[in-house]
DNA sequence: CTGAAAGCGCTTACAG
DNA sequence: CTGAAAGCGCTTACAG
C-alpha cells in the first residue's frame, strides 16, 4: 500500500502522465483509450490502491448505484434467499443492494416507499410478493421514474420488468404424486385470498386433480393465513372427523409443519396414517421428522435472474432486460411425509396374504 | 406536487428569496435561521417536494450516509432480526443499510471486505458474530478507517464500539430451571470450538451446574456444530446408552430441533421421557409440536443500539457512543419440552400412591 | 443572522 | 486517441 490515504483521479491523471477524462475513460471501460496509455494508468491505479468515489460518479452520473429490493413477506429464509440472489448480481457489477422491508398493514406503505426511494435516490427496486402485486405502487414507482422489477405469481408486467414462479406447474407436480400414490380423499388449506399466488395454487391443484376425475369439495378446502398456527387449526378441522382425508397438501411449508404438529398431538402417524405435503422448501423442511415433502421454486435463482432485468434496465437496455429469462421451472421435492393412503396400504397386504 | 422533476437546492434558494448556503442550514437544522427565514424556506421546500440529493451532500460531506451489516452467520432469522434492529435506527437517520453476507471459509475474506467498504466508501458496519470475533478484521478496519460497532459473547472493545449479550447469564437460567425440575443427569450440545460463544455457553453452563454440585462427565458432552444434522447425530450418540441422560441442553434451537427429531424417531417422548433445551428462540421454536423451551437474546433490540452507537461514531461524537447502553439481559422462555425426569416423576408417583 | 466564492471528485460536451 | 472547460448539487471556510 503506497497510499494509504484515499486517492483522487487527480492523483491518477498526475502520476500517470495524462488528464483526469483518460483516467476517467479507462475507470469506466471506454473505448479510445491506447493500449500503453490503458497499462500506465491501471498501473498507477494498483499502485495508488485507487477506488473511484461512488458519490462524485453518482452526482456527475446522476445515479446512486444503489438497488434497493422492497418487500413485505415476513418469511425470514424467503428473504435471505432473495437477498443471496440479488447480491450474487450486485457484486459482478458496481451496485450495493439496500433492504426495505416494510408492513403491508401499514397505511402510508406506498408514501414511506415513494419517500425512501427519493431519499436515498435508489437507481432501481426489486419487489417481492405479495407486495410485488400491487398495480398502484407500480404507477407510482413509475411516476418517480424509478426502475423496477417484480416477482410475481401471475404475470402482469412485460418480460422486461417482471419474473415469475409457476405456482400451477409446481401444484401440478403435487397432485400428480398424490394421486400416483392412490389418494383420492384429500385436504386442501389454502393461502389467504389477498394473495394471487394463493388463488394460482388452488386453482392450479383443483385443476390437475380434476384431470383425474377427483374433486375438492368444500369440506375439503380450509382457510390459512401462511402461518404455522394457521395450519395446525386447518389440520385440527379437517382431521376432526370420522372420515378425515387420507392426505393434506398445505400451501406453504409453515402451515404443512402446523399440520405435523397437530397430527402428532392427535396421534395420527405421518406419513403411514396422513401424507402431508408443503410448498416452498423452506430450511425447516428438511429439518423436522420425518422431513417434509414440499416443492422448491428457486427463490434465490429467479432473484437473480431479476436483478440481471433491473441492471439492464438501469442501463436503459429495456431490449436486454427483456430478453433475460423470465421464469425458472419449480422442482418437486420429495421426502418422508408421503405414503400410500392407509386403507390402501392394508388391503394390498391383505390381498398379499391370501395369495 | 407542483414540480415532478426532481428540484435542487437552487431551485428552493430562488424560490424562497435567500442563497442556497441558507436553504443548506435549513436542510442540516443548523442555527442561525431566522425563524422568519426558515418557515420560508421550509414551505418552499414542501411545495417543491424537494429532496436533498444525497450523492451531493455525500460528495461535499465527504460521507456516504450508508450503514453495513456484515456477517458469516448463516441463520436467516438472526440475520433478518439483526436487520430490523439496524433499520429501526437508519429510518430516523438519513443513513441506508447495505447488506453484506459472506463466507468465513473464504480465505480472501477480509480483502473482499475491505474492498467492498472501500468501493461503497460505507460509513460505518455493524459486525455480527461470528466474525465479529475477528481481531483481524477490526485492525483492517482501523486501518482504513471505518467506523465499526461489533456485536459479541465476549467484550473484547471498549463500550462505544461492542455491545454483548451475556451467554453466562443465559444459560445459568437453563441450569437453575434444569436443577429446579430434578435433573442430575443432563448431556450437553455444545457449539463448535471457534465460537468464542460456545465457549462461553459451555463454561458458564458448568459453572452453574457445579454450584449445586452437579458435573458434565465428558460421555455427557458432545461436540455439535450448530447444525440440525449435528444435533441429531449428538442425541443419537448421547442416548444410545442404557442409561441416558434425563435432559439434553443443546446450544443452539437448530441443534435442539435436530434432537427431537432424533428422540421421536427413537420412540422416546418429549417432555415425558426427555427433557430438551434450545438456545436462540428461533421462529421454529415455538412452531414445532411440542415447542421448545429455549432463551431470548433479544437481538433485535441489541442491534438497534449498536445502530445507535455506530451513528454516534459516524458523528465522531465516541463519548455519546460508548454512554449508550451496551448489554440486554437475555430472557428465558419456558414452553413445552422440559418436565421432572422420568423416575423422578414415576418415584412421585410411587410415593404418592403408597400414602 | 446571511451570503459569495471556492471546492468535493467525478462526468458530459466539445474540440482537436 | 486525448484533453481543457464547465457542470453535477451540495458544503466548507470565510466575510460581513
Amino acid at each position: 500500500m503506497v497510499s494509504n490515504e484515499k486517492s483522487t483521479i487527480n492523483d491518477v491523471a498526475r502520476l500517470a502522465g495524462v488528464s483526469k477524462k483518460t483516467v476517467s475513460r479507462v475507470i469506466n471501460n471506454e473505448p479510445n483509450v491506447s493500449k500503453k496509455t490503458l497499462s500506465k494508468v491501471t498501473t498507477v491505479i494498483e499502485q495508488l490502491n485507487y477506488v473511484p468515489n461512488p458519490q462524485a460518479r453518482g452526482l456527475a452520473f446522476n445515479r446512486s448505484f444503489l438497488l434497493a429490493m422492497i418487500y413485505d413477506n415476513p418469511n425470514a429464509s424467503f428473504v435471505t434467499e432473495a437477498m443471496y440472489g440479488a447480491l450474487s448480481q450486485c457484486n459482478t457489477s458496481d451496485y450495493e443492494l439496500v433492504v426495505h422491508p416494510c408492513e403491508s398493514a401499514h397505511d402510508k406503505l406506498y408514501d414511506d416507499i415513494i419517500r425512501f426511494l427519493k431519499r436515498a435516490k435508489i437507481d432501481g427496486v426489486i419487489l417481492l410478493p405479495p407486495l410485488s402485486q400491487s398495480e398502484e405502487l407500480i404507477s407510482r414507482l413509475k411516476a418517480i421514474g424509478s426502475d423496477y422489477v417484480r416477482l410475481q405469481s401471475v404475470t402482469s408486467d412485460d418480460s422486461a420488468h417482471s419474473i415469475h414462479f409457476n405456482d400451477r406447474e409446481a401444484v401440478s407436480h403435487i397432485a400428480e404424486h398424490l394421486v400416483a400414490l392412490g389418494h383420492k380423499d384429500i385436504g386442501f388449506i389454502r393461502g389467504p385470498n389477498t394473495s394471487q399466488s394463493a388463488t394460482e395454487r388452488y386453482e392450479g391443484f383443483c385443476h390437475a386433480l380434476g384431470k383425474h376425475g377427483i374433486s375438492l369439495p368444500a369440506n375439503r378446502i380450509a382457510m390459512g393465513a401462511y402461518t404455522f398456527q394457521s395450519g395446525v387449526e386447518c389440520a385440527e378441522w379437517l382431521l376432526n372427523s370420522d372420515s378425515p382425508p387420507s392426505a393434506i397438501f398445505a400451501c406453504n411449508d409453515e402451515m404443512a409443519i402446523g399440520v405435523m404438529a397437530a397430527a402428532k398431538k392427535m396421534g395420527i402417524q405421518i406419513p403411514g396414517e396422513l401424507t402431508v405435503i408443503g410448498f416452498d422448501d423452506s430450511p425447516q423442511a428438511s429439518r423436522i421428522w420425518p422431513a417434509l415433502t414440499t416443492v422448491n421454486l428457486h427463490i434465490r435463482e429467479m432473484v437473480s435472474l431479476a436483478t440481471q432485468k433491473l441492471l439492464a434496465l438501469c442501463d436503459k437496455d429495456i431490449e436486454r432486460a427483456a430478453s433475460i429469462q423470465s421464469e425458472l421451472l419449480p422442482t418437486f421435492i420429495q421426502r418422508q411425509t408421503t405414503a400410500v393412503p392407509k386403507n390402501q396400504a392394508t388391503q394390498a397386504r391383505t390381498q398379499t396374504n391370501h395369495h
